[in-house]
DNA sequence: TATGAATGAGAGTTCATTCAT
DNA sequence: AATGAATGAACTCTCATTCAT
């Protein structure tokens, strides 16, 4: 049987994938919780519990894990919004899971945070930069064009607006969850409900109430 | 005579602050390009023409240097604010006055930057966060409460809610001023333009055109 | 039947030889390419198309391959120098086809930088030193005692100064080989054939035309 | 008095040119007893008497500092065959006081295993070697150009000639102190006496006891 | 026998900080 | 106060070797 052969190796695969898979976890919760510059290599591996070596036998460098990081944040992002909207067949309702899904994000601090991270690496990183923008704008719209495009008819047809709302959005679910982590008294779960719909609305073109 | 002694002691305390000066204003420019923890304490000297001795003569550590030139930007920020709305007897034109400032303040992106990492350092160093948030905060709403507390005199009655807007506009100016420098041309001055005013407007008044 | 179960085992034998035959091939190649401590384990394995497992079913360490690779030298030298001067009844002939031979060497650099590989890590390794030199030196003098005792009958009486001339003879291939490889368009071809056999001659009959 | 500011300095920067020399000394030790590759910079340091962060304070990297010690080598040699010359009016003399100084060198062995891990470190550098063996035959033939001319009428008018018996005899050097330190017992200090003068007179084209 | 993921000691290098001047 | 040489802990990354398969 085929398998007779196949399934150690097979199983080497598996093993070695969820090695991998452990560290990506901790790399994110390392990231997250230190920066990018702060996190060691150790911390990350011990988080996975894995050694040294196993990180450097799945990844080249702290750099493109933390890079490899974002390429599966932007996706699994992707896989969020599809599985909120599909199937929803009220425009409306539509409107209202995005909204309450971006809303959510906030309060996912360790993905806005990483979010920061990652765009404070790009602008420091001149080299990459237009690279590293180019990709993330082309991973976030190309989610939205694809689900959203009747939703917001007259800026789905102008990607360039598109982008720049993806980029409006993200400014104000960094920026609030930042100052949420800083200030989590004053800046609290009332305040942000109270005020970033609002803000969201304003985006969307919509003014409030209407 | 007293002077034949201090004149020359003065003139040392003048050079050393303007070395001081000239470091603070060195830090505050390697902090933002390179971040808290990637900046180097030569490189900072280097860029005060000065040397790491003179660094350290000044300042305890590095931690020190970042931390008081979050008190200076508040004094400053207060003092630009004063300027700003001093002077002006109508309610409107101080309130257009005092939003004119803020818009300014995302296109200083060193200055946004530093707030970022600033946040950042405050979030990852547990044992510091609460009190440099309250302080923070402190610095912030002094200056409204002085110099605005009868223009919005619904709010200064109640410094919680004064605290929290104060958050958010901070949110918003971060938010921007990261995503902008992310991602210049998609994010360009038009789109600010047209979008933050009416976000803050939403802080302010918590209706439009109200 | 003894064969039903042999000849599997003969295959594996025979498979394995030529795994061990292919690492001993690339270990030469890349020990001579990068020198003893700068070859990698990895690059032997993936040289021979095999795997450090391979590698590690073979051999014991970085250390015996390189040591097990002199012996098959000293062996392949052995059969070498029988090969040219069998069968060649002239006493002269068997002297030209000895120095020629010799004169040959030079130009294989991979074997001669081998041989200095080789030199350095016995001296760089005081408690293998003496066994190192002993063994070389039993291996190279053998080969000479039995092939051309007659052909230097004064001097095969004495082992020492055979021993002598051996190491002479190989002071001046490696010191040839390794300067030719440094400077190549310096010390070229025709210079060295214009020296080197001058040279040899000094050191066979010490003395020049004799 | 300049002296009373410039003493501190003068005396600082003798210091540092103490640790230097130190360091340099002492990677030449551990260099030729260790090779490049297993050389480790802690443990130059530690023979310099001084810490790991004092050598890189004073050398870019292991390489350099290897690099640096070639320089310096060649100097010391141009220094060493000067002297030896210098003042000897007979020609024969001269002449003599060449090979003595030649045949001294073979004895120091640290010198000639430098230049062998020097020759190696080269053609295991592709992009270097050019470089390096232009820069070392420059350093080596400008001292026999300025020393020696008159003494090989017939070869110095003969750039590339004297390149190239400098290599030769840097070959015989190399080959029989590498292999008078791999067998002391059997290359000893009489055979070498009897047999490298020879070899010299070779190289510089006279027969022997002419 | 052979694979290759994993280990972990140890390498070169960096840099905040100290200290003699 | 200022210098800058020196320290040494800590970092990223490498690689000989082990081990489950």
């Amino acid at each position: 049987m085929v398998n007779e052969e196949q399934k150690p190796v097979l199983r080497q695969m598996l093993k070695s994938e969820k090695t991998r898979a452990e560290l990506l976890r901790a790399a994110e919760k390392i990231f997250a919780r230190d920066g990018f510059e702060a996190s060691r290599i150790e911390d990350i591996a011990a988080e996975a519990g894995r050694s040294r070596g196993a990180f450097y036998a799945n990844f080249a460098s702290k750099t493109e894990v933390f890079l490899t990081l974002r390429t599966l944040a932007a996706q699994k992002h992707a896989r969020a919004v599809r599985e909120r909207v599909q199937g929803l067949q009220d425009q409306e309702a539509r409107y209202q899971a995005l909204i309450g899904y971006i809303v959510e994000q906030i309060y996912d601090t360790q993905t806005q945070l990483l979010q920061i991270e990652f765009k404070l690496f790009a602008l420091r990183h001149p080299r990459m930069q237009a690279r590293l923008a180019e990709m993330h704008l082309e991973a976030s719209t190309s989610v939205n064009r694809r689900e959203l495009s009747d939703l917001f008819p007259e800026k789905s047809s102008l990607p360039a607006e598109m982008r720049c709302s993806t980029l409006e959005i993200e400014a104000l679910l960094e920026g609030f969850a930042l100052n949420a982590r800083f200030s989590p008294k004053v800046l609290d779960e009332v305040s942000i409900q109270a005020i970033v719909p609002r803000l969201m609305a304003q985006i969307f073109s919509r003014a409030e109430g209407s």
